[in-house]
RNA sequence: GCAGGAGUGCCCGAGUUGGUCAAUGGGAGCAGACUGUAAAUCUGCCGGCGUAAGCCUUCAGAGGUUCAAAUCCUCUCUCCUGCACCA
């Protein structure tokens, strides 16, 4: 068994902060000393069930926890997330429902475990103890904390600063947030470097209780695909836990250079990638993309991703595109036809595409929108580099377009 | 509650002496060239329907004036600023 010491020397590596400092080598000695594991709580959002890679890194955080024999209290804040959104970014939330609850819990559990060990993980959800509260436990709760203190959040900093509403039930979701680590008895909790204060409460909750306080572990925040903002689904620059290997590699391939290094670090892929100047940058990243394919789907899955990848763009290979089937009952234009692939979102995008010139047929540049095609057609259709399809029109004889229905 | 200001396309943001506005510009995005599905650069596109001509729907919402409104009027909603409230 290593030492405490290499323990928590590990277990903080890659962390922005460790709060306070040197508290979690005490916290792993007493928790080897009473031969228990580790409490460690990361909080997840009830509403967003889509995990990237900006999640693996903290998520993988948790796995190291756990592969020194912690336990990870994985808490879905179901209550919170009933109420609404505390970031002042998006209009308030509608509420959720139980049962969307408890499906996007479902979902958060498939993706998770494809990171955290499912045997030292325990699934909990707020609203266990939150929804007993009673008003007056809510002031107690609000007493804990003063508004100065509060105001001090960066984010509430800044829009007080400039001039934008704050809502008085945001100054709420820290300190529900903090009261859970104090109903979890939480011994670490962690987190992205932009839950630092809300974490921090955490630990202001467990002494007003009575308890020993978390070490608080900060994670930085990834940047996503474009190198320039963190990742994030709505950004559209993130790369999914459940993605598909190619997507994964894919991805992968198109961040920019300078990011590869810090993705490795993040993701805790130095190794594939080696020094800088070991490998060239190509190299380097499609190591990295093969690593990270790897970890999420499987070493064969990712060894052929790359290989596909390799393939298709890099010697500009034919390969065999995914087989699409459109059932028709009348010939189907091109128009019509690439917006019902996907591969166009309206028909005046489909017919910019074409005009152009980056749709082909087989190996012919499209240049009739209206060109017509039958069923039993089978054709090798593409747009740009990175869209492509065999498609296959098969004849339907009921109408499946609702709108031709019963009229 | 009172007074003042503001609400434009994915985002930011021009435009308000009414027409030439589907609406300047930037960002994001997409495509073409180049390439390593990188970066940088150049070019084009970037509301919808349509082969096309053209048509339709947009400038917070609802009405109105007008041949014609993002631009004028009325009402409503939302946000911001100040005052007041907090005795």
């Amino acid at each position: 068994m290593i030492s405490v010491e290499e323990e928590a020397e590990r277990l903080s590596r890659g962390a922005v902060d460790v709060l306070p400092v040197g508290e979690l080598c005490q916290r792993v000695a007493q928790a080897r000393a009473r031969g228990r594991p580790l409490r460690v709580k990361f909080g997840a959002d009830p509403s967003a069930p889509d995990l990237h890679l900006g999640h693996a890194v903290v998520l993988r955080k948790l796995a190291e926890f756990q592969e020194h024999g912690h336990e990870v209290v994985f808490l879905i804040g179901d209550f919170t997330g009933m109420i609404g959104d505390p970031t002042g970014k998006s209009e308030t939330r509608p509420a959720l429902t139980r049962e969307q609850v408890g499906e996007n819990a479902r979902s958060y559990r498939e993706q998770v475990f494809r990171i955290l060990d499912r045997e030292r993980t325990v699934v909990r959800f707020n609203s266990e103890w939150m929804e007993a509260m009673r008003a007056a436990d809510v002031i107690g709760l609000g007493a804990q904390m003063t508004v100065a203190r509060m105001v001090e959040r960066d984010d509430f900093a800044r829009r007080l600063a400039e001039g934008r509403p704050i809502g008085i039930h945001e100054f709420l979701y820290p300190l529900v947030q903090g009261y859970d680590s104090v109903a979890l008895e939480a011994d670490v909790e962690v987190g992205g470097t932009d839950q630092r204060f809300n974490l921090l409460v955490g630990r202001d909750l467990q002494k007003a209780w009575g308890q020993p306080q978390q070490v608080v572990l900060t994670m930085p925040l990834l940047e996503g695909t474009d190198g320039k903002q963190k990742m994030s689904k709505s950004l559209g620059n993130a790369i999914g836990v459940t993605d598909e290997p190619d997507t994964i590699f894919g991805r992968t391939m198109s961040i920019p250079d300078p990011l590869v290094a810090r993705w490795a670090a993040l993701l805790g892929f130095e190794a594939v990638i080696g020094k800088p100047g070991d490998l060239g940058p190509m190299e380097a990243k499609k190591g990295l993309a093969e690593a990270l394919a790897s970890w999420l789907c499987g070493a064969e899955a990712a060894s052929q991703a790359r290989i596909r990848f390799e393939r298709r763009f890099q010697n500009r290979e034919a390969f065999e595109p995914e087989l699409r089937e459109i059932p028709v009952t009348e010939d189907l234009t091109l128009v019509r036809m690439l917006v019902q692939l996907g591969f166009a979102t309206s028909g005046a995008e489909a017919r910019r595409l074409i005009a152009q010139g980056a749709v082909r047929i087989g190996e012919e540049r499209a240049a009739e929108p209206g060109q017509a095609f039958r069923a039993g057609e089978e054709i090798l259709l593409s747009v740009g580099r990175r869209r492509l399809a065999r498609v296959r029109l098969i004849l339907s004889i009921q109408p499946l377009d609702d709108s031709k229905r019963g009229r």
